[in-house]
DNA sequence: ACCTGAACACCGTTCAAGT
DNA sequence: ACCTGAACACCGTTCAAGT
């Protein structure tokens, strides 16, 4: 029952994507090497490549033991409650890997940890109504947004600073860098400086989570209903 | 009027991201170096350092450069026509320059010309009548979402695969796939696997993108409106 | 079947030294 | 002020050869 019936030579893909988890944790992606990922399970770089087809394919195998522990929201109350746990939990876990979402960007790769989440939310989007086609490309839609965020929230803001100040004090650099610009030519970006710099990413992920709630629900609802009182992130 | 009065030296930040865009349409990300990026300049890599703090500030400079060319929609018609027409044109340029998507890929870098863009569609924000905070949000929300895309959208499917096969081969092979998969574990990716892998990107894009325009439609008109007749990419 | 040694063709970055 | 030469400490990947 291990994969094909092959007797386990001390040396599997498994084992390679846990040292990959680990290298990771402990270097960042820049330090994220063939060489170092070999010596973290005892090997030449080499001889990774007899399991491995190349370095795109070990992170495939990386991305997806990233979501090894992750466990579902419960599975009671309201769908878009449930939907937001969920998306709040993918964030979460990619947040708490160092550089995951760096990691995981663009990356497809449907290993067994992340099918296993896939089913789970098919599941329950089924159930809520949604038809085959909505649920797949709503599933599809909320892996996008965030990961998409998330890879934003990882990366430094605008790159070159963050790499001396903390991170509050380079959003109100910015702000301020905003609010420098000539006002004539940048009126909003002037005025609105500090609504876009001064919200939290919590308060941002939230704000574009309940937007896709929203108009998810457009989607279920015949455009008749009495029962308006959803949450909003609104003030 | 040239940045800071001091005469062109010939090399300037702006020829920099210029060379660097072109060696990223012809070698691809993967072959984006500072070697070539100083080859292409005509000057030696490390000379690139007086100009340049990293590669990191380099990349910056050229995700701002792939914008440098974008004109935003006409100012005319609905606010929804607007944003999406934006969000369209967004993922145009983005898909319309090799590997723009992974270099931008979580990068705010608000350089010149995204300066430019952003001030432009908060302008059209709080003209259609969203709050200071609301058009802030949503302008970051609409970066994230069509950034996070086509980030997705440029991936080889699988990174393994789409080596050797082509788009929509790549598709099917992953349907395929997902209906191979033990039924009782993963009844629903078993049976939506043609609705998860047959939908072109562009009826993806479109999806997520409806469901935010409604949702942030829903922001704007407190909940009573007979005026219903949106268009719905549904089935 | 699995791993090593050694090599190939590169990297980003630093820094003295030139002009 | 701007650029070069040369070096440092690495990379991913291949491939003969070992066991």
């Amino acid at each position: 029952m291990t994969e094909d019936g092959a007797a386990q030579p001390g040396l599997s893909r498994e084992t390679i994507a846990q040292a990959a988890l680990r290298v990771l944790e402990r270097e960042g992606i820049d330090g994220l090497s063939m060489r170092k990922v070999g010596a973290e399970v005892g090997v030449q770089a080499a001889s990774l490549y007899w399991h491995v087809r190349n370095k795109e394919q070990l992170l495939d195998l990386l991305t997806d033991a990233l979501m090894a522990d992750a466990v579902p929201p419960p599975r009671t109350g309201h769908w878009r409650d449930q939907l937001r746990a969920y998306c709040e939990l993918h964030r979460q876990y990619l947040l708490g890997k160092r550089d995951a979402a760096k990691v995981a960007a663009g990356r497809l790769a449907p290993g067994p940890h992340i099918l296993r989440l896939m089913e789970d939310q098919l599941g329950r989007l089924r159930e809520a109504g949604f038809s085959a086609a909505d649920a797949a490309l709503t599933s599809h839609l909320l892996g996008v947004y965030v990961q998409g965020f998330v890879l934003q929230e990882q990366a430094p803001l605008s790159a070159t600073e963050a790499m001396g100040a903390g991170r509050r004090a380079a959003a109100t650099a910015v702000g301020d860098q905003f609010r420098a610009l000539p006002e004539a030519e940048f009126p909003h970006l002037v005025a609105l400086a500090g609504d876009l710099t001064e919200p939290t990413m919590d308060d941002r992920f939230a704000f574009g989570l309940e937007r896709l709630l929203d108009g998810l629900a457009a989607l279920l609802e015949p455009p008749t209903d009495p029962t308006e009182d959803r949450n909003s992130t609104h003030e």
